[in-house]
DNA sequence: TCCTGGCACTCATCCACTCCGAGTGCCAAT
DNA sequence: ATTGGCACTCGGAGTGGATGAGTGCCAGGA
């Protein structure tokens, strides 16, 4: 176990590299932190983190850099997270306040969190597949045609439109849509397939082809749609890296853009809590020199989605964690005033 | 007016630094392209071009690089808009045809294009304004509380919440659902106001506010949401820019990250036809040393938004514009389906 | 009049070289 | 365990010459 001078050491070490950018050395520390002791002592400790692994020297005759490790530790034990002040907490209110609907809550909720953070910002829309069914909506465009309208209780809506195999009546459809309904609003989308298993039996001969089909649709959405989107934004940020960044940022931005990995990324996430992931901690090749902050957040108890920051490791780790925390808990409360 | 030869010269010269990336030579030239002149008389045709400012020297020393008036002269009237292999066509039209709902239609596109022109893709989603009315669907929430769905016909949904100043039984509901649609169903937004203006009068005095209510939404999304939305991709690209690009890359996402300006860009944008602006011809100050190359795309004759590519105003214009073009085609009629 | 080859000139780029200093590791002394 | 001292390392900045691509201009030729 390390020394709790050692520890002190290695938070300052972590602390100035994030402000100055630029590897630290022990005289700096000295005069920067005041520690009490001479750099020769610190120089011991230093080789002594990094012998333990927590901190490397980019070449020889250079200072100090905080390995992905060396964060880690500083996460997880030596560092707080930082609260908002409380201008930045009305800020967040106001600008949050004024969504009309979930498009402009996500979009707004991307770009305070790019802006707090001044890092890539990550919000995935309210997830279908925790969410329950406010409405299922039929509308008959041709006589042959329904489009289909899904409803949640997250103000998240997806349309289908459905080709039927025969001609489907405005009293069949009515009728469809009254069982289908009383069946299924506030059920849970995992629910519903059981729920609507029957349905199609206690309908004519001639209309259970329609209905079925229709049927089908509504869970193939149900599936397929499961399948989360996203939004990011402030990939401008990325700039501010460092300069060696051809190299640095485009990995990253290819990485953004797809959302798949994104989608994975935001799911290993604890649901509650924050979870920090630190440079090669996270799977994807792209992102091995990047940190990811996320949180879960939701109307109520439970999480319905996930938000989070992208920024390189060496990220000033209480302020973002701040941050993301704030804003998912604004989020949650604009949600659950619908 | 140019000698046709100089035209040729200046064609040349744009080809060579588009496809090499740095500023190319009197020697050169007369070698990659059968010029059949030597190379001072290259010398002397630079000259006059730098004369009338088609070309400069980035510094003394150093060959010729085309300055935005050279792009817009080869673009105008030495470049043909090249068409895309067979091979590209089918990846296209199957790439595209794959897509369930609006929004995938929208984002695989932007892919495409993206990965087409190997630039940054932008994509409008079809505009509200110039769409026609395909259904509205009130749906009762709580006794006082409705939201309203507007389906349009290009397959965009926008839904908004409305709390009614009194309880709307299911009848008054229905009621004015069916009268709503008779009046405006295949109806041009513009037309809407006009259209639904005396319909508080024809109901009882104690759902009379309520429609007041429920219409001034509908008018309100209307012209609120008439606020386009669009998604972009293929941002890693810039990435290929200089390497001088902290500089060059940052204003650009900046300016990509605001919505606004990329939509008043587009809108600047013909609808028929294609528009290519170039350079300083970009009102936006971050997009001053890129081009923009956008065209209109809908269903039918008419344009329902615009869709484009950003890129360095050292592009290939001619494969660019093939491949807006050919995409915008293949939308069209992905939307004309529906 | 237009084209061409020749020639002197300009500079950006490259490379080898040196110098400087921040930072280190080690050791003996406290 | 801490400290001051000291030799050592090595990246980065600065210098200066060689290189060569590219230019402008001019005089001669078609």
């Amino acid at each position: 176990m390390l020394s709790e001078r050692r520890l002190e050491v290695l938070r300052a070490i972590v602390q100035d590299y994030v402000g100055t950018e630029e590897p630290v050395g022990s005289k700096a520390l000295t005069e920067r932190h005041n520690l009490q002791v001479s750099p020769a002592t610190v120089r011991n400790d230093m080789a002594a983190l990094e012998e333990e692994g927590y901190i490397a020297q980019p070449h020889t005759s250079a200072g100090r850099v905080p390995t992905d490790k060396g964060y880690r530790l500083f996460v997880d034990k030596l560092a707080d997270v930082k609260p908002l002040t409380g201008a930045e907490r009305r800020a967040i209110s106001s600008f949050l306040e004024g969504a009309v609907d979930l498009d402009d809550v996500v979009s707004r909720t991307v770009r305070l969190l790019a802006t707090l953070t001044r890092q890539v910002a990550v919000v995935q829309y309210p997830s279908l597949s925790r969410s329950t069914v406010r409405h299922v909506e039929l509308l008959s465009l041709a006589p042959a045609r329904v489009m289909l309208v899904l409803i949640t209780d997250t103000g998240r809506v997806e349309q289908r439109m459905v080709d039927c195999p025969a001609p489907f009546g405005e009293t069949s459809l009515a009728d469809l849509r009254a069982r289908l309904n009383s069946r299924i609003v506030g059920e849970r989308f995992a629910e519903v397939p059981r729920l609507v298993q029957d349905l199609p039996e206690s309908f004519d001969n001639e209309d259970r082809g329609t209905v079925s089909t229709v049927l089908s649709t509504l869970l193939e959405t149900l599936v397929e749609e499961t399948e989360e989107r996203l939004m990011i934004g402030g990939t401008a940020n990325l700039t501010r890296f460092g300069q060696d960044f051809p190299l640095t940022i485009r990995p990253v931005l290819e990485a953004l853009e797809e959302h798949v990995v994104l989608l994975r990324l935001l799911g290993e996430a604890k649901d509650t809590g924050m979870t920090v992931r630190i440079g090669h901690e996270n799977a994807h090749e792209g992102l091995t020199s990047t940190s990811v902050v996320a949180v879960g957040y939701g109307s109520g108890n439970e999480a319905v989605a996930k938000l989070g920051v992208v920024g390189p490791t060496r990220m000033d780790y209480p302020g973002t964690m701040g941050a993301v925390r704030a804003v998912a808990r604004y989020v949650g409360q604009i949600l659950a005033e619908n």
